[in-house]
DNA sequence: CCCCAGTCCTGCGGGC
DNA sequence: TGCCCGCAGGACTGGG
């Protein structure tokens, strides 16, 4: 379930490849069904051949490789998709070799078991189109308490389910909704267009602190053990996660409520009912 | 327009 | 031991 700040880890492990130029394109992942690959792989690899990596940047959940054509390749993880630059968990999963010349790194890989993700090279006008602010709204790791307000505060779904709608605000999960409602002592369950001021200003912070720590720690790597950084090392956040996954245990906050598993919009929503009762 | 349920995909763990 | 089912949740789609 790569995230924001696991997105951000990748991109940060492969920025070391920005010089280096495209030597080939394979494809990889024999007996699976084939992940989303546009356009496919003849003509990928004809409009890449021979380009120059000039920058590796994130937009929202997708890491971004701007090459000098002004094309970029755009990878989408999406729930167990990995961007690599060493040996991926396991080799029948793997989906695409991007070989490199002038880096130290021979080969750019992306790995992803459940095949859900997708790796697109796209021109620039289709870029702005797919991958712009119509598609994903400001990033959530700069996003002002205003803009949350504005972008989320019209909205009568719960405030856990409108955090996850990438058009609003990019970047933001499952798991690290949780984490971040916990972090701002707001009720997950809670109409979005029912938080006052000051709970928007709560929220802008908890979004930013949480995420900033979980990229200090690498991202979260959950017992299927699936996430990984770009050189197939797990992240450490999940050992500072206070809610999500904990069903039943204690709050790591208060130690004196159980942390309670509700569904919300069909996903798993972790909350403390002590230290996060609606005021 | 807003929002929800269903879909894709694979591996894993529980139940029998 | 083997099989089936449900679950995990990214983004998208169809429909109420």
């Amino acid at each position: 379930m790569p995230e924001l700040p696991e997105v951000e880890t990748m991109r940060r492990g492969i920025l070391a490849i920005v010089g280096a130029a495209i030597r080939d394109v394979r494809s990889a992942g024999g007996r699976l069904k084939p992940i989303g690959l546009e356009p496919k792989l003849p003509a990928f690899r004809r409009r890449c051949m021979g380009q120059t990596i000039q920058d590796v940047r994130r937009v929202g959940k997708r890491v971004v490789l701007e090459l000098g054509s002004s094309q970029v390749i755009v990878f989408e993880p999406r729930m167990t998709g990995l961007v690599l630059l060493s040996d991926p968990p396991d080799p029948e999963h793997l989906r695409m070799r991007i070989a490199l010349k002038g880096s130290r790194h021979g080969e750019l890989l992306y790995w992803d078991r459940r095949g859900l993700g997708s790796v697109r090279l796209l021109r620039p006008d289709e870029f702005d189109v797919r991958c712009g602010p119509e598609q994903l709204g400001p990033d959530a790791l700069t996003v002002s308490a205003d803009e949350l307000q504005s972008r989320l505060g019209h909205s009568r779904r719960a405030i856990k389910v409108a955090l996850l709608e990438q058009k609003a605000i990019a970047g933001i999960g499952n798991l690290y909704a949780s984490e971040i409602l916990h972090a701002a002592r707001l009720d997950p369950l809670r109409p979005a267009c029912a938080l006052a001021r000051r709970d928007w200003v709560r929220l802008q912070g908890a979004v930013r602190d949480v995420l900033l720590a979980a990229i200090q720690y690498e991202g979260s790597t959950l017992a299927d053990g699936t996430y990984r950084n770009a050189l197939n090392q797990p992240g450490a956040y999940q050992h500072q996660h206070r809610v999500y996954g904990r069903a039943g245990e204690p709050c790591r906050t208060c130690g004196r409520a159980r942390v309670v598993r509700v569904v919300l919009a069909q996903r798993s929503t972790f909350f403390c009912p002590r230290c996060q009762l609606r005021l």
